[in-house]
DNA sequence: CTCATCATGTAACCAGTTACATGATTTT
DNA sequence: AAAATCATGTAACTGGTTACATGATGAG
Protein backbone atom coordinates (compact mmCIF):
# COMPACT_ATOMS: atom_id res chain seq x y z
CA UNK A 1 0.00 0.00 0.00
CA UNK A 2 1.49 3.62 -1.52
CA UNK A 3 -0.96 5.83 -0.48
CA UNK A 4 1.08 6.73 2.64
CA UNK A 5 4.02 6.80 1.12
CA UNK A 6 3.27 8.82 -1.74
CA UNK A 7 1.81 11.30 0.65
CA UNK A 8 5.36 11.03 2.65
CA UNK A 9 7.29 11.83 -0.56
CA UNK A 10 5.03 15.00 -1.91
CA UNK A 11 5.27 16.44 1.88
CA UNK A 12 8.76 15.61 1.58
CA UNK A 13 9.00 17.93 -1.61
CA UNK A 14 7.06 21.03 0.26
CA UNK A 15 4.71 20.69 3.04
CA UNK A 16 0.75 21.25 3.02
CA UNK A 17 -2.81 20.51 3.53
CA UNK A 18 -4.68 17.65 2.86
CA UNK A 19 -6.78 20.15 0.55
CA UNK A 20 -3.69 20.80 -0.96
CA UNK A 21 -2.30 17.65 -1.28
CA UNK A 22 -5.74 16.61 -3.11
CA UNK A 23 -4.97 19.10 -5.45
CA UNK A 24 -1.11 17.29 -6.25
CA UNK A 25 -2.57 14.34 -6.79
CA UNK A 26 -4.73 15.43 -9.40
CA UNK A 27 -1.88 16.67 -11.00
CA UNK A 28 1.68 15.70 -10.72
CA UNK A 29 1.48 13.10 -8.82
CA UNK A 30 -1.58 11.63 -10.04
CA UNK A 31 0.15 10.70 -13.44
CA UNK A 32 0.54 7.13 -11.00
CA UNK A 33 -1.08 7.56 -8.36
CA UNK A 34 -4.40 9.04 -7.75
CA UNK A 35 -6.39 9.32 -4.62
CA UNK A 36 -9.91 11.46 -3.22
CA UNK A 37 -9.60 14.28 -0.61
CA UNK A 38 -11.64 11.34 1.65
CA UNK A 39 -9.14 9.49 1.49
CA UNK A 40 -6.18 11.18 1.97
CA UNK A 41 -7.92 12.64 5.00
CA UNK A 42 -8.41 9.73 6.11
CA UNK A 43 -4.72 8.43 5.49
CA UNK A 44 -3.16 11.85 7.09
CA UNK A 45 -5.27 10.96 10.23
CA UNK A 46 -3.30 7.34 10.90
CA UNK A 47 -0.14 8.70 9.47
CA UNK A 48 -0.71 11.38 12.11
CA UNK A 49 -2.05 8.36 15.22
CA UNK A 50 1.52 6.51 13.80
CA UNK A 51 3.77 9.64 14.33
CA UNK A 52 4.67 9.88 10.48
CA UNK A 53 3.43 13.47 10.46
CA UNK A 54 3.15 16.82 12.23
CA UNK A 55 0.19 19.39 12.28
CA UNK A 56 0.31 22.87 12.75
CA UNK A 57 -2.92 24.94 12.29
CA UNK A 58 -2.78 27.46 9.94
CA UNK A 59 -5.47 30.49 10.36
CA UNK A 60 -6.00 32.56 6.79
CA UNK A 61 -7.75 35.59 6.01
CA UNK A 62 -11.12 35.35 3.52
CA UNK A 63 -10.53 31.19 3.57
CA UNK A 64 -10.86 28.42 5.73
CA UNK A 65 -8.30 27.55 8.32
CA UNK A 66 -6.01 24.70 7.59
CA UNK A 67 -3.70 21.87 8.78
CA UNK A 68 -0.42 21.79 7.41
CA UNK A 69 1.00 18.62 7.42
CA UNK A 70 4.57 17.99 7.51
CA UNK A 71 7.17 15.04 7.80
CA UNK A 72 8.64 13.94 11.31
CA UNK A 73 11.83 11.96 11.94
CA UNK A 74 9.79 8.88 12.00
CA UNK A 75 7.89 9.47 8.96
CA UNK A 76 11.33 9.58 7.34
CA UNK A 77 12.89 7.04 8.63
CA UNK A 78 9.82 4.74 7.15
CA UNK A 79 10.30 6.52 4.00
CA UNK A 80 13.76 5.55 3.61
CA UNK A 81 12.83 1.87 4.74
CA UNK A 82 9.75 1.67 2.06
CA UNK A 83 11.62 2.96 -0.75
CA UNK A 84 14.77 0.26 -0.05
CA UNK A 85 12.37 -2.75 0.17
CA UNK A 86 11.43 -4.55 -2.66
CA UNK A 87 7.50 -4.41 -4.07
CA UNK A 88 5.45 -6.13 -6.59
CA UNK A 89 6.10 -5.24 -10.44
CA UNK A 90 2.45 -3.78 -11.85
CA UNK A 91 -0.28 -5.67 -13.46
CA UNK A 92 -2.28 -4.52 -16.03
CA UNK A 93 -5.41 -4.66 -14.96
CA UNK A 94 -8.20 -3.48 -17.49
CA UNK A 95 -11.73 -3.57 -18.70
CA UNK A 96 -11.49 -3.07 -22.12
CA UNK A 97 -9.06 -6.11 -22.48
CA UNK A 98 -12.09 -8.42 -20.64
CA UNK A 99 -14.28 -6.29 -23.49
CA UNK A 100 -12.26 -7.05 -26.76
CA UNK A 101 -12.11 -10.81 -25.46
CA UNK A 102 -15.99 -11.08 -25.13
CA UNK A 103 -16.83 -9.02 -28.52
CA UNK A 104 -18.15 -11.94 -29.74
CA UNK A 105 -20.93 -12.60 -27.42
CA UNK A 106 -22.15 -9.50 -27.97
CA UNK A 107 -22.27 -6.34 -30.60
CA UNK A 108 -18.63 -6.26 -31.83
CA UNK A 109 -19.29 -3.04 -33.06
CA UNK A 110 -20.04 -1.53 -29.97
CA UNK A 111 -16.46 -2.81 -28.96
CA UNK A 112 -15.21 -0.84 -31.68
CA UNK A 113 -16.52 2.17 -30.36
CA UNK A 114 -15.42 2.05 -27.00
CA UNK A 115 -11.82 0.76 -28.33
CA UNK A 116 -11.86 4.15 -30.49
CA UNK A 117 -12.78 6.18 -27.30
CA UNK A 118 -10.06 5.23 -24.78
CA UNK A 119 -7.62 5.54 -27.83
CA UNK A 120 -9.11 9.00 -27.95
CA UNK A 121 -8.73 9.71 -24.04
CA UNK A 122 -5.21 7.82 -24.06
CA UNK A 123 -4.09 10.33 -26.61
CA UNK A 124 -5.29 13.55 -25.12
CA UNK A 125 -3.63 12.63 -21.83
CA UNK A 126 -0.11 11.55 -23.60
CA UNK A 127 -0.91 15.47 -25.21
CA UNK A 128 -0.85 16.78 -22.19
CA UNK A 129 2.28 14.66 -20.57
CA UNK A 130 4.01 15.87 -23.63
CA UNK A 131 3.24 19.68 -22.78
CA UNK A 132 4.19 18.98 -19.38
CA UNK A 133 7.78 17.62 -20.51
CA UNK A 134 8.18 20.41 -22.88
CA UNK A 135 7.06 23.36 -20.81
CA UNK A 136 9.09 21.71 -17.26
CA UNK A 137 11.88 19.65 -18.42
CA UNK A 138 13.32 21.38 -21.23
CA UNK A 139 16.45 20.01 -20.50
CA UNK A 140 14.98 15.95 -20.83
CA UNK A 141 17.43 13.83 -19.09
CA UNK A 142 20.06 15.97 -18.75
CA UNK A 143 18.28 16.95 -15.43
CA UNK A 144 19.83 16.23 -12.03
CA UNK A 145 18.23 15.23 -8.40
CA UNK A 146 14.63 15.40 -6.98
CA UNK A 147 13.79 17.42 -11.43
CA UNK A 148 15.10 14.12 -12.74
CA UNK A 149 13.32 12.12 -10.65
CA UNK A 150 9.94 13.82 -11.49
CA UNK A 151 11.03 13.67 -15.26
CA UNK A 152 11.37 10.06 -15.04
CA UNK A 153 8.06 9.43 -13.69
CA UNK A 154 6.48 11.84 -16.50
CA UNK A 155 8.40 9.65 -19.09
CA UNK A 156 6.35 6.75 -17.94
CA UNK A 157 3.19 8.03 -18.16
CA UNK A 158 4.35 9.39 -21.12
CA UNK A 159 5.28 5.57 -22.23
CA UNK A 160 2.66 3.94 -21.07
CA UNK A 161 -0.11 6.66 -22.60
CA UNK A 162 1.95 5.80 -25.92
CA UNK A 163 1.64 1.91 -25.30
CA UNK A 164 -1.89 2.40 -24.59
CA UNK A 165 -2.66 4.62 -28.02
CA UNK A 166 -0.55 2.30 -30.21
CA UNK A 167 -2.02 -0.87 -29.02
CA UNK A 168 -5.81 0.86 -29.41
CA UNK A 169 -4.81 1.50 -32.96
CA UNK A 170 -3.39 -2.14 -33.67
CA UNK A 171 -7.32 -3.58 -32.44
CA UNK A 172 -9.06 -1.08 -34.21
CA UNK A 173 -6.63 -2.28 -37.57
CA UNK A 174 -7.70 -5.55 -36.55
CA UNK A 175 -11.26 -5.23 -35.51
CA UNK A 176 -12.86 -2.61 -37.81
CA UNK A 177 -14.82 -3.22 -40.91
CA UNK A 178 -13.05 -5.02 -42.91
CA UNK B 1 -16.35 -3.67 -11.53
CA UNK B 2 -15.62 -6.56 -14.31
CA UNK B 3 -14.80 -9.40 -12.20
CA UNK B 4 -18.16 -10.84 -12.95
CA UNK B 5 -17.51 -9.75 -16.71
CA UNK B 6 -14.63 -11.55 -16.47
CA UNK B 7 -16.35 -14.81 -15.62
CA UNK B 8 -19.03 -14.66 -17.93
CA UNK B 9 -16.96 -14.54 -20.97
CA UNK B 10 -14.28 -16.76 -19.87
CA UNK B 11 -17.46 -19.03 -18.87
CA UNK B 12 -19.15 -18.45 -22.71
CA UNK B 13 -16.00 -19.96 -23.87
CA UNK B 14 -16.50 -22.71 -21.80
CA UNK B 15 -18.31 -23.85 -18.54
CA UNK B 16 -16.09 -24.84 -16.04
CA UNK B 17 -16.10 -25.00 -12.36
CA UNK B 18 -14.59 -22.75 -9.64
CA UNK B 19 -11.76 -23.97 -9.33
CA UNK B 20 -11.35 -24.20 -13.14
CA UNK B 21 -11.71 -20.85 -13.49
CA UNK B 22 -9.04 -19.89 -11.26
CA UNK B 23 -6.66 -21.72 -13.27
CA UNK B 24 -7.89 -20.01 -16.47
CA UNK B 25 -7.48 -16.80 -14.45
CA UNK B 26 -3.52 -17.72 -13.62
CA UNK B 27 -2.93 -18.38 -17.23
CA UNK B 28 -4.64 -16.11 -20.40
CA UNK B 29 -7.32 -13.81 -18.56
CA UNK B 30 -4.44 -13.76 -16.14
CA UNK B 31 -3.13 -11.32 -18.44
CA UNK B 32 -4.84 -8.61 -17.48
CA UNK B 33 -7.05 -9.74 -14.88
CA UNK B 34 -6.29 -11.35 -11.44
CA UNK B 35 -8.74 -13.06 -9.19
CA UNK B 36 -8.14 -15.61 -6.31
CA UNK B 37 -10.20 -18.57 -5.18
CA UNK B 38 -11.43 -16.85 -2.64
CA UNK B 39 -13.17 -14.05 -4.73
CA UNK B 40 -14.08 -16.08 -7.83
CA UNK B 41 -16.10 -18.58 -5.23
CA UNK B 42 -17.62 -15.74 -3.62
CA UNK B 43 -18.62 -14.03 -6.99
CA UNK B 44 -19.80 -17.21 -8.53
CA UNK B 45 -22.42 -17.23 -5.57
CA UNK B 46 -23.35 -13.48 -5.91
CA UNK B 47 -24.23 -14.35 -9.65
CA UNK B 48 -25.94 -17.28 -9.49
CA UNK B 49 -27.87 -15.84 -6.62
CA UNK B 50 -28.65 -13.23 -9.72
CA UNK B 51 -29.56 -15.90 -11.98
CA UNK B 52 -26.46 -14.69 -14.59
CA UNK B 53 -25.50 -18.80 -13.92
CA UNK B 54 -26.66 -22.05 -13.44
CA UNK B 55 -24.80 -24.81 -11.81
CA UNK B 56 -24.08 -28.78 -12.44
CA UNK B 57 -22.91 -31.02 -9.53
CA UNK B 58 -20.50 -33.13 -11.04
CA UNK B 59 -19.71 -36.55 -9.28
CA UNK B 60 -16.08 -37.86 -10.02
CA UNK B 61 -14.01 -40.95 -9.96
CA UNK B 62 -10.84 -40.81 -8.24
CA UNK B 63 -11.46 -36.57 -7.30
CA UNK B 64 -13.34 -34.46 -5.39
CA UNK B 65 -17.46 -33.50 -6.60
CA UNK B 66 -17.00 -30.25 -8.38
CA UNK B 67 -19.61 -27.56 -9.19
CA UNK B 68 -19.70 -26.95 -13.23
CA UNK B 69 -20.97 -23.11 -14.06
CA UNK B 70 -22.63 -22.27 -17.23
CA UNK B 71 -23.70 -19.20 -18.40
CA UNK B 72 -27.65 -18.59 -18.41
CA UNK B 73 -29.80 -16.46 -20.60
CA UNK B 74 -30.06 -12.96 -18.07
CA UNK B 75 -26.17 -13.87 -17.92
CA UNK B 76 -25.59 -13.61 -21.88
CA UNK B 77 -27.89 -10.77 -21.63
CA UNK B 78 -25.71 -8.83 -19.13
CA UNK B 79 -22.65 -9.84 -20.70
CA UNK B 80 -24.14 -7.74 -24.02
CA UNK B 81 -24.98 -5.03 -22.18
CA UNK B 82 -21.82 -4.60 -20.32
CA UNK B 83 -19.94 -5.04 -23.45
CA UNK B 84 -21.89 -2.15 -25.24
CA UNK B 85 -21.20 0.72 -22.15
CA UNK B 86 -18.67 2.82 -21.93
CA UNK B 87 -16.07 2.17 -19.15
CA UNK B 88 -12.94 4.21 -17.60
CA UNK B 89 -9.67 4.16 -19.46
CA UNK B 90 -7.34 2.63 -17.45
CA UNK B 91 -5.16 4.75 -15.27
CA UNK B 92 -1.46 3.29 -14.07
CA UNK B 93 -0.78 2.57 -10.61
CA UNK B 94 2.40 1.78 -10.00
CA UNK B 95 4.47 2.19 -6.78
CA UNK B 96 7.94 1.97 -8.15
CA UNK B 97 6.91 5.58 -9.82
CA UNK B 98 6.78 6.82 -6.56
CA UNK B 99 9.78 5.28 -5.43
CA UNK B 100 11.53 6.82 -8.34
CA UNK B 101 10.62 10.12 -7.71
CA UNK B 102 11.04 10.02 -3.92
CA UNK B 103 14.44 8.38 -4.76
CA UNK B 104 15.98 11.24 -3.20
CA UNK B 105 14.84 11.14 0.03
CA UNK B 106 15.98 7.29 0.67
CA UNK B 107 18.68 5.85 -0.41
CA UNK B 108 18.97 6.17 -4.47
CA UNK B 109 21.27 3.14 -5.32
CA UNK B 110 18.71 0.60 -3.43
CA UNK B 111 16.02 2.22 -5.95
CA UNK B 112 18.13 1.61 -8.87
CA UNK B 113 18.20 -1.47 -7.76
CA UNK B 114 14.64 -1.66 -7.67
CA UNK B 115 14.07 -0.51 -10.72
CA UNK B 116 16.55 -3.14 -12.32
CA UNK B 117 14.29 -6.03 -10.64
CA UNK B 118 11.18 -4.81 -12.18
CA UNK B 119 12.84 -4.37 -15.27
CA UNK B 120 14.43 -7.99 -14.72
CA UNK B 121 10.26 -9.40 -14.18
CA UNK B 122 8.73 -7.41 -17.07
CA UNK B 123 11.75 -8.95 -19.76
CA UNK B 124 10.28 -12.40 -17.87
CA UNK B 125 6.32 -11.75 -18.43
CA UNK B 126 7.12 -10.14 -21.56
CA UNK B 127 9.47 -13.25 -23.13
CA UNK B 128 6.68 -15.58 -21.62
CA UNK B 129 3.63 -13.71 -23.73
CA UNK B 130 6.14 -13.95 -26.78
CA UNK B 131 6.44 -17.92 -26.64
CA UNK B 132 2.83 -18.22 -26.32
CA UNK B 133 2.46 -15.61 -29.20
CA UNK B 134 4.97 -17.96 -31.57
CA UNK B 135 2.67 -21.11 -29.92
CA UNK B 136 -0.80 -19.96 -30.44
CA UNK B 137 -1.22 -17.44 -32.71
CA UNK B 138 1.42 -18.30 -35.59
CA UNK B 139 -1.29 -16.41 -37.88
CA UNK B 140 -1.00 -12.85 -35.88
CA UNK B 141 -3.47 -10.53 -36.78
CA UNK B 142 -4.65 -12.57 -39.59
CA UNK B 143 -6.87 -14.73 -37.08
CA UNK B 144 -10.41 -14.32 -37.02
CA UNK B 145 -13.28 -14.29 -34.29
CA UNK B 146 -12.78 -15.23 -31.26
CA UNK B 147 -8.68 -16.44 -32.03
CA UNK B 148 -8.54 -13.00 -33.43
CA UNK B 149 -9.86 -11.49 -30.20
CA UNK B 150 -7.45 -13.50 -27.70
CA UNK B 151 -4.62 -12.53 -30.11
CA UNK B 152 -5.25 -8.81 -29.76
CA UNK B 153 -5.15 -8.84 -25.71
CA UNK B 154 -2.31 -10.76 -26.08
CA UNK B 155 -1.03 -8.13 -27.79
CA UNK B 156 -2.06 -5.59 -25.33
CA UNK B 157 0.17 -7.35 -22.68
CA UNK B 158 2.88 -7.41 -24.72
CA UNK B 159 2.62 -3.95 -25.79
CA UNK B 160 2.58 -2.93 -21.80
CA UNK B 161 5.42 -5.06 -20.87
CA UNK B 162 7.61 -3.70 -23.38
CA UNK B 163 6.60 -0.46 -22.50
CA UNK B 164 7.64 -0.65 -19.09
CA UNK B 165 10.45 -2.58 -20.01
CA UNK B 166 11.92 0.07 -21.98
CA UNK B 167 10.59 2.67 -19.47
CA UNK B 168 13.11 0.93 -16.33
CA UNK B 169 15.68 0.86 -19.17
CA UNK B 170 15.66 4.61 -19.15
CA UNK B 171 15.47 5.06 -15.93
CA UNK B 172 18.54 3.07 -15.13
CA UNK B 173 20.22 4.94 -18.35
CA UNK B 174 19.33 7.87 -16.11
CA UNK B 175 20.10 7.27 -12.67
CA UNK B 176 22.48 4.60 -13.02
CA UNK B 177 26.04 5.40 -10.71
CA UNK B 178 27.11 8.60 -13.34
C1' DC C 1 -27.59 34.84 -8.15
C1' DT C 2 -24.90 31.14 -9.17
C1' DC C 3 -20.84 28.73 -9.68
C1' DA C 4 -15.97 27.74 -8.56
C1' DT C 5 -12.50 27.55 -5.11
C1' DC C 6 -10.89 26.76 -0.51
C1' DA C 7 -11.24 23.69 3.34
C1' DT C 8 -12.57 19.68 6.25
C1' DG C 9 -14.77 15.84 7.44
C1' DT C 10 -18.31 11.26 8.33
C1' DA C 11 -20.62 7.01 6.90
C1' DA C 12 -21.83 3.29 4.06
C1' DC C 13 -20.48 0.32 0.87
C1' DC C 14 -17.79 -2.50 -2.40
C1' DA C 15 -13.77 -5.03 -4.01
C1' DG C 16 -9.73 -7.34 -3.12
C1' DT C 17 -6.20 -9.66 -0.05
C1' DT C 18 -4.68 -12.71 3.59
C1' DA C 19 -5.36 -16.19 6.73
C1' DC C 20 -7.68 -20.19 8.14
C1' DA C 21 -9.92 -24.69 7.20
C1' DT C 22 -10.74 -29.43 5.22
C1' DG C 23 -9.80 -33.63 2.74
C1' DA C 24 -8.87 -37.09 -1.06
C1' DT C 25 -5.62 -38.56 -4.69
C1' DT C 26 -1.53 -38.58 -7.30
C1' DT C 27 3.22 -37.70 -8.09
C1' DT C 28 8.04 -37.34 -6.53
C1' DA D 1 6.90 -39.54 3.59
C1' DA D 2 6.13 -35.22 1.63
C1' DA D 3 4.52 -32.24 -1.78
C1' DA D 4 1.46 -31.07 -5.53
C1' DT D 5 -3.11 -31.17 -7.59
C1' DC D 6 -8.06 -31.13 -7.31
C1' DA D 7 -11.89 -29.04 -5.02
C1' DT D 8 -14.62 -25.93 -1.99
C1' DG D 9 -15.38 -22.74 1.24
C1' DT D 10 -15.49 -18.95 5.68
C1' DA D 11 -13.84 -14.85 8.18
C1' DA D 12 -11.30 -10.82 9.07
C1' DC D 13 -9.21 -7.06 7.31
C1' DT D 14 -7.61 -3.32 4.16
C1' DG D 15 -8.04 -0.06 0.67
C1' DG D 16 -10.83 2.56 -2.36
C1' DT D 17 -15.27 4.69 -4.03
C1' DT D 18 -19.59 7.12 -3.53
C1' DA D 19 -22.72 9.74 -1.13
C1' DC D 20 -23.66 13.02 2.28
C1' DA D 21 -22.61 17.28 4.91
C1' DT D 22 -21.10 22.12 5.97
C1' DG D 23 -19.74 26.84 5.17
C1' DA D 24 -17.06 31.03 3.73
C1' DT D 25 -15.23 33.99 -0.14
C1' DG D 26 -14.68 35.69 -4.73
C1' DA D 27 -15.59 35.82 -9.69
C1' DG D 28 -18.77 36.06 -13.51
Amino acid sequence: MALEHAILVSLRERAGSGYELTRRFDKSIGFFWRATHQQIYRVLKRMLDEGWVTVEHVAQEGRPDKKVYSVSADGRDELARWLAEPGEPVELRTDLAVKIRGAGFGDPAAVVAEVRRHRRVHAERLAAYRAIEAADFPDGPAHTGQTLHQYLVLRGGIAAEEAFVAWCGEVLGAMEPS
